[in-house]
DNA sequence: GTGCGATATGTTTCGTGGAACATATCTGAA
DNA sequence: TTCAGATATGTTCCACGAAACATATCGCAC
């Protein structure tokens, strides 16, 4: 869609042992829920059905000792969801693993590129 | 089995475009072979079937420019599998992202933890 | 009090990755 | 010339997660 297949990308997860975990579809559905304010929408933009986008937002609300989204049913355009302050924080603690993975591994990444074989087949 | 699960662990995806992916399952097979010069055993240790192992290091094998891995069949032990030199090389490079980000990550990571809920069920 | 748009959940269907199972093949050693 | 132990591959089966489908509920606006 918007990345470009060229570019190495890293995907990275946070594992909590038996507590849960968090990734690139639990932080981009948080990032989402903070630019529409509507888990629907954010699952809509991302591709996701509301129902999983839903699923995932309460085991995220659980896995923290306070709630990442909260959400409001009813009302002026049916209700809506919004990240609190913890959802802010975690979002963006997530984000700077990433960022400073991504530069972290830089080298190596750009290393690995070039090891590549070349493409096979143009599609 | 060996991981803390009270400590956060870093899962880390290096993602190619449509060349292909790295992660830690593929680094682990590597790792293995590298120790045992056997796919068989290596995908043992990990309770991968042999099958299973032997299609990631094909993949493997084909996304880069030179094999990872060399096979032998037959002869004395039946044959076995070696890391090449760009097996090491790969290997080497992911290692060090890995430990890049875990380094870079840290500071965040430690922070995420603090804001995790209480244990619910201690098992 | 009706409609709208979003959250809230349950049920069922379905595709896919992996496990399990089954062989075939290779070659040095005894 | 048989055996051992590893690689090499195909086929079938099944569990699990996600998608699809189906409702129910909420509360402001009109």
């Amino acid at each position: 869609m918007s990345d470009d297949p060229h570019h190495p990308r890293l995907r990275i997860r946070v594992v909590f042992g038996e507590r849960g975990m968090i990734g690139p579809g639990k932080a981009d559905l948080l990032d989402g829920i903070a630019r529409h304010g509507s888990i629907a929408a954010a699952g809509r933009e991302m591709g996701m059905s509301y129902k999983r986008a839903w699923e995932l937002i309460g085991t995220l609300n659980a896995m923290f000792h306070a709630p990442l989204v909260t959400r409001t049913r009813g009302g002026a355009g049916g209700g809506g969801a919004v990240l609190t302050e913890t959802g802010h924080e975690v979002l963006a603690l997530y984000r700077g693993v990433e960022a400073g993975a991504a530069e972290a591994g830089e080298r190596q990444i750009a290393t690995l590129r070039g090891l590549l074989r070349d493409i096979p087949d143009g599609k």
